[in-house]
DNA sequence: AAGAATCCCAGACGCACGCG
DNA sequence: CGCGTGCGTCTGGGATTCTT
């Protein structure tokens, strides 16, 4: 237990390739708190506010103190630790994103180097006071939380840059197929897309399609054309009023059923549900 | 040798059909 | 109409080949 913590977990309703927020909070920690060892499916940064604690990547301990910021990784095994008798209160956001590789090697904060030195710099301390007044917001939340990660990663480029990075052509390439399989998909969403239609459209293999799909946006392309279908389907349902069978049409079922089917499983209420809670 | 790209197959999923 | 079943198609991810 915490002497205090804050945790927001983000409901990501839009679309944001190039970044996307996962979750960000606040944690004033008891001693020897930790987490690990572990693998996260995205990028979490922490700053530590004041304390001390010990940081693991792999085989490398790391010893973090007050004002330096660490790194974790997607799928790299990590824990961290508390100090005994002077532990940490640090704030966390996690996010990833097609750019968010890419961004934190400019700021030369990556997974050969995960642990930033003191950082100074008061508006970085301030962005992640701000991330966790968020919660009082009450709209706009998410387009916000992004505007505070975009200034915070373009603050930590400014202090920590190295000069030399960019090291990524074929990055780039990967980046291109993703880019055109998700323009794919939001003109076509009004249809069945095939995984294998998609992957022709991009010029390659379906299997490598899912590979870097998985790898860049953390998610398979079937489950991110689902996504992407539920969450049209939830627009359409909050601003209009057009019955189950248009909705589901209108993003490419043609069997209201299945949507059904489909919606609830990912939303864990039925799109009639759904309707209702926004028709009142 | 390493990373990119393709191949392949077990299991998941979707759809049509039939039965009560 | 709703549920269960069976069959064909699609997907995920390891195995394999290709390319640099």
């Amino acid at each position: 237990m915490s002497r205090k913590m804050q945790f927001h977990n983000i409901n990501n309703q839009f679309n944001h390739t190039d970044l996307k927020v996962h979750q960000c909070g606040f944690e004033d920690c008891n001693p020897k708190h930790s987490w690990g060892p572990g693998v996260r499916d995205y990028f979490l940064i922490h700053y530590v506010f004041a304390g001390q604690g010990t940081f693991k990547k792999e085989n490398k301990e790391y010893k973090i103190k007050d004002k330096q910021a660490f790194l974790i990784c997607p799928n790299v095994v990590s824990s961290y630790q508390a100090d005994t008798d002077n532990p940490w209160t640090y704030a966390w956001v996690g996010f990833n994103g097609l750019k968010a590789e890419t961004y934190l090697d400019l700021a030369s904060f990556n997974q050969e180097n995960p642990v930033l030195p003191r950082v100074e710099d008061d508006s970085i301390i301030e962005i992640f006071n701000k991330l966790n007044d968020i919660e009082k917001l009450n709209q706009n939340k998410e387009i916000k939380l992004l505007g505070l990660l975009y200034l915070l990663i373009s603050r930590l480029i400014e202090t920590n840059g190295s000069h030399l990075s960019y090291h990524n052509n074929l990055n780039n390439q990967k980046e291109g197929y993703i880019k055109r399989a998700i323009s794919f998909i939001e003109n076509n969403y009004h249809r069945k897309i095939t995984v294998s239609e998609l992957a022709n459209y991009v010029g390659i293999d379906r299997s490598y399609l899912w590979s870097i799909f998985k790898k860049k946006v953390s998610t398979s392309p079937q489950q991110f054309i689902i996504h992407f279908k539920i969450n049209k389907a939830r627009e359409l349902m909050k601003k209009s009023n057009i019955s189950i069978r248009e909705v589901a049409q209108s993003v490419g079922y043609k069997d209201p059923l299945a949507f059904s089917k489909i919606f609830k499983k990912k939303e864990g209420i039925s799109p009639a549900e759904f309707k209702k809670h926004f028709q009142k």
